[in-house]
DNA sequence: CTATAATCGGAACGAACAACCCGGTTAGGA
DNA sequence: TCCTAACCGGGTTGTTCGTTCCGATTATAG
């Protein structure tokens, strides 16, 4: 009880193997191999495991702090005077952050694995209903959701922005995702008309027209059914 | 070349081996131990292996034939009546089967798990470009979104629903999703407003009140800030 | 400097799983 | 019925990875 608590080696051990995770799982997810984190910590797996019980507890150690971190800064926008720009921006913020951190990723995923024990979900679902329950009585978010969808659109915008990743548009998956929440008045239109290498009507592959300008339609019974449509409906056309 | 083709145990073996590959695979995803789909199917595993060369290309055997009959559909319905109904409905159906087969959702998930060798892939996109291209005509979808796009949050849907399953309220992440691709009018709000627990201002968790009637606000000045937006701004509010 | 106990590191273990192999079995033609 | 090539199945191998163990090392008090 008295005794010395721990030996400076030891104590530099620790912060080195919690560095080498937080990378080595920022990067990989924890999914990585935990040699290659004793590795990079320059430390014996045994070492590893003197500090931490198992595997999980390291990953959820070195997530713990981004998370709560994340908390934090939410709790902190559940003063700020617009409650539209506290919410999105706060969505817009946890995805972009989520994409350059696999573990906080894989944290905040769909089943925030296992960390309902550290009552980090709990916390973390809270201050965001605080945010959402704000925005919608502000009118910014449609009032048919609750914090339980939004988590889950989180996670799944997270999971869009890393699967289908081009390299164009970073975030607009979570654009799109925001705009479901949104009401149906103002929207995140973000690009102009997307450049046209389809028939709009049936969807044929265009051949490059040789001429300058670029072809819209597939035929000429394309083009007229095109016309006839713009007549036909103003409203939805 | 002549030989008699197979033996009638083989061809016995090879249709129960892709039917347990299938139910397995339908219920475990592609992670399901190769030997347990062996011993399902009461055979061994090197009898697997005399029919397909890895698990792999099991998997895709497997699921091949559900991506194909899927593609089928979409091509089906790009001559329907109403390609909104066409577009909207394609994609909720398809994340609806998807919910209960794992393996057609890791196949249509974010890196079509290399079904690009197959053709695969760029059939179901070409397919689902059709209907998409034909409801943004129509002008049900909005125009600013690319077939990636819906192949990704078509990912993302499946992913929100079996993460984030609550046993009620299914397909209502798929109907947010659907909701974010419509242009700005014609939403599908589903439910009333949410049941409050909270201050509707302060979003201060509020104590179950003795009354009968349920509290909305946490305080007499929240209520009364209640009050003076709603007079302020009635059309957001 | 010395003693000693905490600490280190990586070898070793066990479990899971894909893939291979070979001795035994069987279908099906003659 | 008999023969044989095709086929069967599970035991085996190779690999990966989490976890444990123990002889070697080193920090630190006296």
């Amino acid at each position: 009880m008295g005794s010395p608590p721990q030996r400076a080696d030891a104590r530099r051990n620790r912060e080195r193997i919690l560095q080498a995770a937080f990378e080595a799982f920022a990067a990989e997810g924890h999914l990585v191999p935990l040699d290659d984190i004793a590795r990079r910590a320059g430390v014996g797996a045994g070492t590893v495991y003197r500090n931490f019980p198992t595997k999980e507890a390291l990953f959820q150690a070195v997530v713990t702090v981004r998370i709560e971190r994340i908390v934090d800064e939410a709790r902190a926008l559940g003063g700020a005077a617009d409650p539209a720009d506290a919410f999105y921006g706060f969505v817009t913020q946890v995805v972009e952050r989520a994409m350059f951190n696999h573990a906080v990723c894989e944290a905040l995923a769909a089943d925030m694995r296992g960390f309902d024990a550290s009552g980090m979900d709990e916390q973390f679902t809270a201050a965001l209903d605080v945010l959402l329950r704000r925005a919608q009585n502000a009118g910014a978010v449609r009032p048919d959701v609750d914090v339980q969808d939004v988590r889950a659109l989180l996670a799944g915008a997270m999971y869009m922005e890393r699967g289908h990743r081009r390299g164009d548009r970073p975030g607009h998956m979570t654009s799109l995702a925001c705009d479901a929440l949104r009401p149906t008045t103002k929207r995140n239109e973000t690009s102009g008309p997307r450049d046209e290498t389809h028939c709009e009507i049936c969807a044929t592959p265009l051949t490059p027209a040789a001429t300058g300008r670029p072809a819209r339609f597939c035929s000429a019974s394309c083009r007229q059914k095109a016309h006839r449509r713009k007549k036909a409906s103003p409203k939805t056309g």
